[in-house]
DNA sequence: TAGATTGTTAATCGATTAACAATC
DNA sequence: TAGATTGTTAATCGATTAACAATC
């Protein structure tokens, strides 16, 4: 099993799209798969695929590949998502309030088990049959429900001092939907997750293929599929 | 001004938390601002910070250091925000209701333009203002209200179709929330946003820390902030 | 056995950091 | 002038790729 000492970033975001894939595969039937097909659906190298697994351990077979199930089972132990983890939602606003209905989420191991607010008039409503708290009691609950992980989706003014309160309470990790960097202890996980930030990156990227997509257009002055 | 020839990945993210930071700064009314400081607002390094700009000009005076107003409108340009965006969203269900609502987007230059679904209960409702349309009529509105991105919020079933039909109608990015990795032809930028790998990644770190928890917790047990 | 595919080592590549002369 | 901070070069670090012996 080897140590997960300490997992860079992009090895672990590659297993967890490892992970959906072998999902995909276990549902159609396949028994076993190799590193050029997981690769391939991936848009990776082989060589990645090996390379990444080989860091846990030994879990394929030369000259046939890896049993998908065993792949998978190893992989979400790796990940940690071999349990079910409480999550908290803090802010519910409309990005919130869709985080709490997401079927993705409890699909896939991730229950949304606490929401938190400020406003009166939201704290006491249900989402998805959880009841909205309010910020105070964010320690008392959190303690309660056995919350793990956080996603914070407050304004940016709001969402150091949420930070801090989820650190306090005990969190391991948050997802940080707010326009802003904040500052968690050393033994908080933090992920931004700011999705204006993504469409800035994607319209960085668009912008840098104008020309080429110029020069490879076809008839119709688009690329087909 | 240079070229963006081809901006990594991570320098492009980089570009985007420099900027926003900028505009907080703006806000504030900081006048100039520091490699230092904008690196340890982000939690990065000043040589990085300085690098990263350096790719593209020469933006800061020594001594001194940069014009915040200056500085902000060269990443502007750079990251392609310098104008506005038409966004499409298609799949409307709640993560993709949420980011037509979601205020963040049209602060930051980006508006939701286009709804599309395929369910005919829901073509024809607004949201935010914007009819919702059939999937069939995606090319036309697309080309119609100058889109150029979109965020793809549909079942996995449904992602590679949908975003053939959006490569297809010409459209230069895509964010692709979909829980499945879906192909576009090379022209076209793509990004992953699929929120469960998020959560995953979050808590493939989280599973790193407790014992560094366990050894730096204080008298409460916990870390202070 | 022959063909396929792994795990791992060595080589390559790119990105980050440190250092410093140039400049305000 | 002295102190500060840039842009850039060289050194370090880590991650990706290629190659191949070992194994099924």
């Amino acid at each position: 099993m080897t140590r997960a000492d300490s997992i860079p970033k992009a090895t672990c975001l590659r297993l967890s799209l490892y992970l959906r894939h072998l999902d995909h595969a276990a549902a159609q039937g396949l028994g076993t798969i190799s590193s050029a097909q997981l690769a391939a659906a991936l848009g990776g190298t082989a060589a990645q695929v090996r390379k990444d697994l080989s860091r846990f351990g030994q879990f394929g077979r030369p000259g046939v590949g890896y049993q998908v199930e065993d792949l998978r089972r190893a992989v979400r132990r790796i990940l940690g998502v071999d349990r079910r983890w409480q999550v908290a939602v803090v802010g519910v606003g409309n990005l919130g309030r869709a985080l709490a209905r997401h079927q993705g989420f409890p699909q896939r191991n991730f229950d949304v088990a606490a929401l938190f607010d400020v406003d009166p008039g939201t704290v006491g409503t249900f989402v998805e049959g959880v009841e909205v708290s309010a910020m105070d009691r964010l320690r008392e609950v959190v303690a309660e429900r056995n919350i793990r992980l956080a996603m914070l989706t407050v304004p940016a003014e709001a969402a150091q001092a949420a930070a801090d309160a989820l650190a306090k309470a005990g969190v391991e990790g948050i997802l940080n939907f707010a326009p802003i960097s904040v500052r968690v202890p050393s033994g908080v996980a933090l992920y931004p997750a700011d999705l204006t930030v993504l469409l800035e990156q994607l319209s960085c990227a668009a912008r840098c293929v104008p020309a080429a997509r110029a020069a490879e257009a076809g008839p119709e002055g688009r690329i087909g599929p």
